[in-house]
DNA sequence: TCAAGATTTTAGACAAGACTAAAAATTAAA
DNA sequence: TTTAATTTTTAGTCTTGTCTAAAATCTTGA
């Protein structure tokens, strides 16, 4: 029975390890958590003891299996709850974040099963990101979905265009893109729907308007 | 911005007023959050520092009307989450409590105000009592109600009978009951419907079964 | 009325989780 | 490579909420 605090750190430690870091620094885990250093640093202690990550002193911390699995079950819950705002209460998008973070921390299992039947057993939530399932691990993604609908932080792979022209093509090529590139989806706009993509290999972030996400199809890599 | 346990010692205070103590002991509070009186005792000094709670010492305590304001609230929270449970999640009558306990210390007006509406603002929960509305205070039961369909822990005056014939008036008679008579639901019985109810002042209960509870017309006194 | 007996409060300890200040280890710069 | 800057950990304190044991207060029965 991990504390909603012990729930916070762990879930901190998973978004940090997807957005790319398979190593945490305590600074930034700090900083994720909202807590200074030493807090954290007592804290990976206890998370530590309890075998949810594996703590290398002064050089950072990564989920064991076990810690990964309870993160997972709370970003299950944390995600769908989302859905639920917005589907069924009628949320924006941006403002269901915090409600679904006091949410997440009721721990049922009859519960979350029961709202994601409910909910249709979605993929992902409002923001476009992948849904852990019963499993605790992320449902596959539909083969050759459109980039519009992928799930972010992912590595993706384009494996075909949906409007041949050449206009279109060309495009993609002054943005950098063809088959086979791997692009991974940072952040999306609440807004219209726009893409912050990064390429692999490359640290700078792009933006993508819907208009081409519609028209890329992409592989989970 | 009480905290989780403040909320539930409050909430506990609330509900054994609504059980007819207008002044709680310290050992029956203890009882009813599962502590033990000498940390209850502890809490109802804070409460009271707060301007919860009104504490005597030595002689017990109740809410203040700041007190009640927030209690009410949570059980509102509470009522409005078990509905949703039962009705579109599909869970028993029996098992929702528990979680309800959990997703009632989720305090967001926006959420509460939207999950309302989303349920078509109900007035009763599935055990039949009345939810409190935006206001902190219940929403008045319709008038001339079926005893079948009041709300619990709420006195009700007989106003009148669906069925005059001499047989069921007799029964009434027997019971103690007739137009006038004071009555408050206790309990509902998950299994068929029945009803404990207290006569205006008497101690004991008495099951009233649901074909008698079905025939009778009450009024909020 | 006054001595059990029950209830309530106080005193003192503990665990979780946070903080600040200071020490230790690592990393970067000269 | 050796010092300076940064990061991380440790040490010590605080708050919240819990507990047990003991003292204080109420209640009851003879």
């Amino acid at each position: 029975m991990p504390t909603m605090s012990v729930e916070n750190y762990l879930k901190a430690i998973l978004s940090l390890h997807e957005e790319g870091k398979p190593q945490v620094s305590t600074t930034e885990l700090a900083r994720r958590v909202e807590a200074t250093p030493a807090s954290t640093s007592a804290m990976l202690k206890k998370l530590g003891e309890k075998g949810w990550v594996e703590h290398k002193l002064y050089h950072g911390v990564h989920l064991t299996s076990s810690g990964q699995r309870i993160a997972m079950d709370i970003l299950r819950r944390h995600r769908l709850w989302e859905c639920f705002l917005v589907e069924h209460l009628g949320f924006d998008w941006d403002q269901v974040h915090e409600i679904a973070e006091d949410l997440e921390h009721v721990d049922s299992k009859e519960l979350t099963t029961r709202l994601d039947a409910f909910l249709g057993f979605p993929k992902l939530d409002p923001h476009g990101d992948a849904i852990p399932g019963p499993n605790g691990r992320f449902r596959s993604v539909a083969a050759r979905t459109l980039l519009l609908e992928a799930p972010r932080d992912l590595e993706l792979i384009v494996v075909g265009v949906v409007d041949g022209r050449d206009a279109f093509l060309r495009h993609l090529g002054v943005l950098g893109i063809a088959l086979g590139t791997r692009i991974t989806i940072r952040k999306r706009h609440a807004f219209d729907g726009s893409l912050e993509i990064q390429l692999h290999g490359e640290d700078e972030l792009q933006t993508m308007s819907p208009s081409v996400s519609a028209r890329l199809r992409v592989d989970q890599n």
